[in-house]
DNA sequence: ACGGATAGCGCAACCCGTTGCGTAAAATAG
DNA sequence: CTATTTTACGCAACGGGTTGCGCTATCCGT
């Protein structure tokens, strides 16, 4: 059996679509025993309406696209899960799509958002993607694109992300305030302006503190086996770091592996710090002192801007959001 | 400016839209030449297809609906990774709900998938759910639905799962296997399948190596807190158990707070081992011991099977698959 | 009783790509 | 040079809900 249409209503009760239409939705011009009938009607027959019809009548499509390089196991779906919450609040859905940091798969996935008709775009961009002109298309169409957490940094975009800067300037501070001399660092991609960000608040905090800036006790991977390799390097150096600040979650996971391995004891052979969505820190022994950045609420204020963005056309384009981050004391240094 | 359509190319080049729209389709109806022409002012106007006016005359959407209890970190993101990889590969899209493990938002989720018309449906039901009449709406229209994960014992549909009552018994008969005597068990809600399947094979593990089965040195409990409190009882109480199987890795990272908490010692003080999808085991020292569950297999067989139904529609829609899991040795017992 | 207001509903176009059918022109066959 | 086929394209309806406009019937005021 089809599916029950307004037309099906008509007809039974012999009206026009249009009346069945306009009684659905109360409109005042239809008189109240129609509108009655109608409902009456629309109820045994287990009439719903077919939003692809209304929606494509009104070229809306009530879909928000999320593009990410990929749903990762600590950040991600925190903040997919803040991005869903709200947009489900405010009547969009959510088609979420991978581009396995691959530029071009994120143009296949642009592509498909817009076959779609998304009415809005979420992207947490891939470490290939230099430039964001692939994404002018949604611009001449009017359809908002808001930057989630990897951005590029020159682009004059909405975007929402941590401060980095701050995060790890303050977890550098930290480290300095209980006397640490030899502090390290572990960060992703040197070119990800993510990677810049926080090393700048590395250095800041550093610097500040009187503490020297030393190359060697700062290592950088792509991938979790690159940074294990590295750090493990560092470990081997004649002069080791008694500190490490730690970029991520998931170089945390990574670093915490080699430690372990190696059988050194937190804090006492090396202490160690990380900027970390909340989870990790716990698990491990002891606890990882960290700076908590969420992102659910990183999820959750894209979403906003982003529904902002269509209510209020008008609205500056180029609103940029750093959430604040802060310091959760536990055992680790 | 608005976008593009195949009417604006037609009256350009002064034929009609169906002409235009078999051009670019390669219909052999049209002639080369007129081909060509249309190719290229269709590329230079920079057409592309309305997909919702396709999919809407085809009553298709290409979407698959995707409702999940919630995004959690351990297993399912792994598994969304994995069906929308292959839904991608065939020219699906993936939209996501959170059901929150309510019921009613189950529900919900339900009728926005309905009105969005997808395709296909992939459910991960919520601990609340008893039943599944409210699906019954998609097997009327012949939408066909996968079960993930989390299912109903009884319900007849088509679903994809972990052999939970293998990897549990596998579990226990690792650690009877190096005589632990004492063996307890930290579980989930008792009313879940998931949970009664694990339990159930817990048990016979336990059975045919001839060893009692300890109701005190079981816990159950529907919460990370609950977890931890019962938990936390267990190990207070006189006798305790010498090993513990763990259920998930969700009650794992609780259970390991809790130890690290007390400041035990794995394995000397108790044995850990848990179903796990492989991530946390490696972040804890020592390793946990653990059966290899793959949320990103199960992801992909859903999809697969979700694919299989909608393009052999006379497939019998009660396909069970039940994945098989391995043990992974490590250093926890 | 007459003019204007208003309530209540229908008509038809619209969104845009697809597709069955029809047809004129060109090509081929006989 | 007809008769038939083939080529190449156009027409119009379809899918289903929405909406501006127009029309009729009733109601109210004077």
């Amino acid at each position: 059996m089809s599916r029950v249409t307004i037309r099906d209503i008509a007809k039974l009760l012999e009206v026009s679509p249009s009346t069945v239409s306009r009684a659905l939705k109360n409109h005042p011009d239809i008189g109240q025993t129609t509108k009655d009938k109608v409902k009456r009607v629309a109820d045994e027959l287990g009439y719903f309406p077919n939003n692809q019809a209304v929606n494509f009548r009104q070229r809306k499509s009530k879909l928000f696209g999320l593009i990410l390089p990929e749903l990762g196991r600590f950040f991600s779906p925190d903040m997919v899960r803040g991005i869903e919450e709200i947009t489900r609040k405010k009547g969009y859905s959510l088609v979420i799509f991978q581009s396995n940091d691959s530029l071009e798969k994120e143009k296949e996935c642009i592509t498909l958002c817009r076959s779609f008709g998304v009415d809005g775009l979420l992207v947490c961009l891939t470490r290939e993607t230099k430039d964001i002109d692939h994404f002018q298309g949604f611009a001449k169409n009017d359809i908002p694109v808001v930057f989630v957490d990897k951005v590029i940094k020159e682009a004059a975009n909405a975007r929402v992300l941590i401060n980095g800067f701050n995060a790890a300037f303050t977890a550098v501070q930290y480290l300095a305030k209980r006397n640490y001399q030899k502090i390290g660092g572990v960060f992703a991609n040197k070119n990800l302006t993510i990677t810049k960000r926080r090393k700048e608040g590395f250095k800041a905090a550093l610097d500040k503190h009187g503490l020297p800036y030393n190359e060697r006790f700062c290592i950088h991977g792509s991938s979790v086996e690159e940074i294990k390799a590295h750090f493990l390097q560092l470990l081997k150096q004649v002069e080791k770091p008694d500190a490490i600040f730690i970029m991520t979650d998931e170089i945390l996971s990574a670093v915490i592996q080699i430690i372990n391995e190696e059988g050194l004891s937190i804090p006492h052979d090396i202490a160690v710090i990380s900027i970390s969505n909340g989870y990790l820190p716990y698990y491990i022994n002891p606890k990882i002192t960290f700076i908590k950045h969420s992102g659910y609420e990183v999820g959750k204020t894209a979403a906003d801007l982003l529904i902002d963005l269509i209510e209020n056309p008008k609205m500056v384009l180029q609103k940029h959001i750093e959430l604040a981050t802060y310091l959760v004391e536990l055992d680790s240094c």
